[in-house]
DNA sequence: AGATGTGAATGAGTTCACAGCT
DNA sequence: AGCTGTGAACTCATTCACATCT
């Protein structure tokens, strides 16, 4: 039930090279991180301390600290961080420094806006394809591309080179689907669907649910308590 | 930076009616309980254990009983839960039992997708609104409803009768849109900008990046690690 | 002096084993 | 017998205080 799985082959002095696995909670920090310091770096400011960075942004700066630093020593004793060397960093070890392309799987409500949404987006991340088993939605044209038939999953996955695979079908249809993906090649799987699934040894899954992040509100709702993050 | 806060005055016996502050995380899991047992009730299944709720949806038996039987004694020792009185017990206590109305600021590509995505859901979220301030978006129909102006922002609140704000703004105006949206009254704000926002105490905030579950997958694409949640 | 990097202490969350019902 | 409810062990994560470097 462990992520872990290191494979480093053990540096003699810590590196900014290889990073010895992360925990994906301080892997959500490092990437908010990373937009911050973007931020920054827009602003023109060169350099940054732990202290700074959490005042502005909401953040614990002991935390920032523990999480730079299980990376490499990144930053200047008496000073702060780089912005500009630090965004460098993260940015390769995120793998942002390259493209990825996208293939959406159920091309209804949900994945035809998510399809907009992340079309528009000129970063890293790229759809490229999507994909519907009805056949009143093959053929329509969402942003760049038309949808294809279930049937062709596989190929569509092969000739476009995806990497990861956004699957937005209902419930019932997800494991099978995620399945058909890691048949087909896919590399890593973000799933949008409203149910877990079970997830193939070697490709990462990635779940997120809104509709638990909607009745988790709905709850502090009804409740008089206070804030939480 | 705690989250807890509790308000209930102490039965003298656990009881179903007030819940005793739950986590978060406890939260979440509960909520996708409840989605299961309500797959397993329309199947028709009118008991189940933990055992096999925990085979079926792939999740971890002792943590469901713990999750409920905090909530209250709901299961049958020796038996199981009962799908039907559990999926009642379970949505009053997230406040399913009622309709929750929503506002979207920012109606660019998230927003208007987001809008259209739950504006199409029939469950206890409904989308009546929604506001932009560019005026080249105002005035455009959404699904439902049409976009309003930012200096209305208030007034739309209040006429809607709007209980929570979803925003979807550039990370520069998040915070300003946030105020704003808990000075018109606005009860709990969920936040789908890539900036973490100050909350403001007795309106809840749940922040969702979907940028950071995809960097979180793009960077286990990189490592030849296994599978994580 | 000032800020990072880090081990120790604290806290939260999960797993486990079993007592207690039915 | 079978399954829930729960205290205790354990793991994981965060916070803190301080040694270390510039």
């Amino acid at each position: 039930m462990a992520s872990g799985v290191n494979g480093t082959s053990g540096r003699p002095r810590k590196a900014a090279g290889r990073s010895p696995s992360v925990s994906p909670l301080s892997l959500n920090r490092i990437s908010f991180y990373l937009r911050c310091l973007k931020r920054l770096d827009a602003e023109g400011l060169e350099r940054i301390s732990s202290k700074e960075l959490a005042r502005r942004f909401n953040l614990s700066a002991p935390q920032i600290r523990k999480d730079l630093a299980q990376l490499g020593e990144f930053g200047i004793r008496g000073v702060g961080y780089e912005t500009s060397a630090l965004i460098e960093h993260l940015s390769t070890l995120l793998g942002l420094d390259r493209q990825h392309r996208m293939v959406i799987v159920g091309m209804g409500n949900l994945g035809s806006a998510l399809a907009r949404y992340l079309g528009f987006n000129s970063g890293p991340f790229q759809v490229v394809a999507g994909i519907d088993k009805d056949p009143d939605k093959v053929g329509e044209r969402i942003g760049s591309f038309v949808v294809r038939p279930a049937e062709e999953l596989a190929q569509v996955v092969r000739c476009s080179g995806a990497e990861i695979g956004v699957l937005t079908v209902p419930a019932d249809g997800a494991q099978a689907s995620h399945d058909a993906l890691v048949d087909a090649g896919i590399r890593g799987v973000i799933n949008f669907s409203p149910t877990r699934i079970r997830p193939v040894p070697g490709v990462p899954l990635k779940d997120v649910d809104l509709r638990i992040h909607l009745e988790e509100l709905a709850y502090f709702l009804q409740e008089r308590q206070g804030q939480h993050s």
